[in-house]
DNA sequence: TTGTATGCGTTATCAC
DNA sequence: GTGATAACGCATACAA
């Protein structure tokens, strides 16, 4: 089909510097022991005959391709295409390539798509979560492969992870909105099956409320799939109610986005009339109207120390890596106390 | 470093099924001319061992790796998640992987993301517009790799390219704010370096409005970064203009949201005493008060045509490959007349 | 339809 | 430090 141009190969530059193929593979690899002289000649073999080497052979033989595959529940949503960006851009220093599969947080799929990765032979693998089938465990283990998981924080051995607390800052959340003097509270979450992250706000979320003897009834729990529209929808199915909340707790800023707009569309005023709070701290938030009190999640940051951490497991170093990062509150002005006008 | 496990290797299926290697590998590969007595000794052999084939020898012996390479811009913006999101679940249907690099509009960095990816020895190659350096289209042609481009729609026979016209939108966009009456424009571009559909879309803004004989000028056409904090910096700018306009062209929808938003910070009325646009229709444009007059980019079309024709490339099919998709305005609420009481 | 034998382009293990 | 040479695990041309 395509034109078989003659390529070069490690064996010709050998031949054109007049050294063995074991010295170009070692100046490849810059490899220790290696005369500058030879280094010299090498390189400008290389030059002259313009050679690549073939990642393929170069990966049979070294067991390494040079690549990580990084396992995430989906593109669409920005908070990951962020990570995603920075991770990319972070391995790129450690010349390791990415290779991404999504698996819309069905978990079957994710063990999928891992075994195909996997048979790739990627050198690493970086998850989302701690939910994972059980197979996910034995697979990884079993090839002794490095892994790391991230945007959660347990302190399982097992389970190298670099995160942070999804559960405390949505109980800091409900305690705002409490000590607003908000007692008709209301929750949106996004679907918890295969997603700790939105089962642990949504703990959070109850924890707190509870606490205060104010937990909300099921009818103003409502649990909705991500995306703006289905926020909209989730405040209508709100306000529909006889007893409405005073304040809505989303689980992540796409849901609070949907509904914050909904609620202006129908002229509601924000916090005067109703409180809002997200979870991710998008772009956007800060620029609502009004700001959206949320929590800042370090998307970035994580990819870059995710980067970090998994080539320093690929090169063996077997550091702890229970990493805990900070989620801060940002209050803004979507929260406030109900106006006592009534 | 890590337990080394007996690996169980195609001889071991080919041993124990009491068939040649070659056998094995057929089945494996589901070539034709296999009988079914074979296929299932060979498959009840494999399920028995656990057998799962090493894919970097695959991809020495084949010359496939089975996984392509997309280069993009950036994951920060959301209308390119989306569009790898789509693209990744379709190859997932061909049984192959996507590699991922950014290169934050930098065509240098493209290029020597690109060369990495090759060397890597992906099967394909995915690219955002037509902007690419020289080596680019050079390093492609020489070893004969599949490639395509997306995302623009020149009509390049050396290029072939799923994508939209960005300018025709652009001037229809214009043209819409010069019909309701408008003759102070401006415009909110991206940096058009290296970016051919930003470019495209303001030559598109002004050719329209030049044709109308109210071109902007130069102090209302403002430069600014990808971002909708830029958005809002670039309001401020254009607002604080002696003859501040009455409608804003924007090169993008996160660009039309900062200034929406800036707008509605300092109480100015959308549409009354201010018209803008976008361009991407993002899944925020219509739910934003008001829903936001903008182009809908066909993203995920395009990732999953993107993917169905580049592996019809990679299996030999040489198609046409100009396929022009459809961008359709969305007329909403963020564009009307100017109202009149001045 | 199936088996044999060789090639794929490196890396890595030895010697020297 | 450097050079032979044997892996690496599978695909495929060719033969049967």
């Amino acid at each position: 089909m395509s034109k078989e141009v003659q390529r070069t190969l490690l064996g010709d530059v050998a031949r054109e510097a007049g050294v063995s193929t074991a010295s170009v593979s070692r100046v490849l690899n810059e490899a220790p022991h290696v005369s500058e002289r030879l280094r010299e000649r090498v390189n400008s073999a290389i030059d002259r005959l313009g050679y690549v080497p073939d990642g393929t052979a170069r990966a049979l033989a070294s067991r390494r391709i040079g690549a990580i595959g990084a396992l995430v529940p989906t593109l669409d949503n920005p908070i990951f295409g962020a990570m995603i960006d920075s991770l990319e851009q972070r391995l790129k220093r450690h010349d390791c390539r990415l290779l991404i599969a999504t698996y819309r947080y069905d978990l079957d799929d994710e063990l999928q798509a891992l075994r195909t990765l996997v048979q790739q032979g990627i050198d690493g693998v970086v998850l989302i979560g701690h939910d994972h089938l059980q197979g996910v465990q034995t697979l990884l283990q079993r090839r002794g492969l490095p892994f790391l998981s991230c945007w959660h924080a347990e302190d399982d051995p097992d389970w190298p992870n670099i995160g942070f607390d999804n559960t405390l800052p949505a109980r800091n959340l409900a305690n705002h909105l409490l000590q607003l003097g908000h007692r008709r509270l209301a929750i949106v979450s996004a679907p918890t099956a295969g997603n700790d992250r939105a089962r642990a706000r949504l703990e959070g979320f109850l924890q707190e409320t509870e606490a205060a003897g104010c937990a909300p009834p099921p009818e103003r729990i409502v649990t909705v799939e991500y995306g703006i529209a289905e926020g909209v929808l989730a405040f209508e199915t709100l306000m529909g109610l006889d007893a409405p909340p005073t304040a809505i707790l989303c689980g992540n800023d796409t849901l609070a986005f949907g509904v914050m707009l909904a609620a202006q569309r129908v002229g509601m005023r924000i916090p005067d009339e109703l409180s809002i709070t997200g979870f991710d701290d998008l772009p956007q938030a800060r620029f609502m109207t009004p700001p959206l009190t949320t929590v800042a999640v370090p998307a970035n940051e994580i990819g870059k120390q995710v980067a970090d951490a998994l080539i320093a497991r690929i090169s063996g170093e077997m550091l702890p890596h229970h990493q805990l990062l900070d989620a801060p509150l940002v209050f803004r002005e979507s929260t406030g106390q109900l106006s006592t006008k009534d």
